[in-house]
DNA sequence: GTGACCACCTGGCCGC
DNA sequence: TGCGGCCAGGTGGTCA
């Protein structure tokens, strides 16, 4: 499932490729994914314009084209392919944009969750879904005292409130089971008992763990494997992800799978105490 | 404001 | 072999 590091990783494939291009046409196959406009008013208000650049927020893809933008969330298994456009349409493909070059951009999704809303782009950070969102740990905007006051009130578990994007963005559910093993924090521990120096910890961790994964192209695991024929390489340094039963890296104690808040969560029951 | 629960959706896996 | 049921999970909506 595409987190901020696949989602980066989609961000700069991208760009490489179909910066500057025009769409010519755009069919759209499975409408739920558009979500705040209708297809008709989605399809007319992108055809003939030019790709200006590609951002990224937390998990969302910003298509920049110049009035207007294409905010994109990939969720469990959105991707990304870029094909010539006598190439047949396949199983998953619900959307397909149609460029003046003869290429197209085709939004595949087995499971139908991504969603793409269109936004006027000098509203993407006043009226839009990224609105929401709460600071990447890259931004220096994250302080102890930031976290420290959004969660002093949260009674429940840690591994719930950083998986909310409304506190911090980014992290899913693979990176947070790393930043908390880093952490030596239990993923049930209580966010409202975490002292000032565990949240430093946890927000030097999340940069720590995000920034690699980035370097490594992200995440390969399960279902979800990146678009393109970006291969991420992360899931080599994974401690405790995926590794139940198997011997922690650091005590050997064999780690453990729970659930929290109906989250699959990997932990070692010894260093995560 | 907070927390719990559910819906969305399909492929893979497991047990019978 | 075929079928039914469960699981995976990010986000938004609803309800208490």
């Amino acid at each position: 499932m595409p987190e901020l590091p696949e989602v980066e990783t989609v961000r700069k494939a991208l760009s490489n490729l179909i910066i500057n291009k025009t769409i010519r046409d755009i069919d759209v196959f499975y409408t739920k994914i558009v979500r705040n406009v209708s297809v008709e008013e989605f399809k007319y208000s992108l055809e003939n314009r030019v790709l200006k650049r590609i951002d990224r927020y937390g998990k969302y893809l910003i298509f920049n084209f110049g009035e207007v933008s294409l905010i994109s969330h990939l969720r469990m298994e959105g991707k990304y392919f870029i094909k010539n456009a006598d190439m047949p349409k396949e199983k998953h493909e619900h959307i397909i944009f149609y460029f003046t070059d003869g290429d197209t951009l085709r939004y595949h999704d087995t499971r139908k969750f991504g969603t793409m809303d269109l936004i006027p782009t000098k509203d993407i950070y006043i009226d839009s879904p990224i609105t929401k969102l709460g600071f990447e740990p890259f931004n220096k905007e994250l302080t102890v005292a930031y976290l420290q006051k959004r969660i002093q009130k949260k009674g429940t578990a840690i591994k719930t409130v950083l998986l909310d994007q409304t506190i911090i963005t980014g992290l899913g559910n693979i990176y947070v089971d790393e930043v908390l093993f880093l952490s030596k924090l239990n993923p049930t521990k209580s966010a409202n008992t975490i002292t000032k120096i565990e949240i430093k910890a946890v927000i030097d961790n999340s940069i720590k763990v995000l920034n690699k994964a980035i370097k490594l192209g992200g995440t390969t695991i399960r279902s979800y494997t990146s678009s393109l024929g970006v291969t991420g390489r992360f899931q080599n340094e994974l401690n405790v992800h995926t590794k139940k039963d198997l011997p922690c890296p650091i005590c050997n104690t064999l780690i453990k799978k729970i659930k929290v808040n109906g989250r699959g969560t990997y932990y070692c029951p010894k260093c995560q105490q």
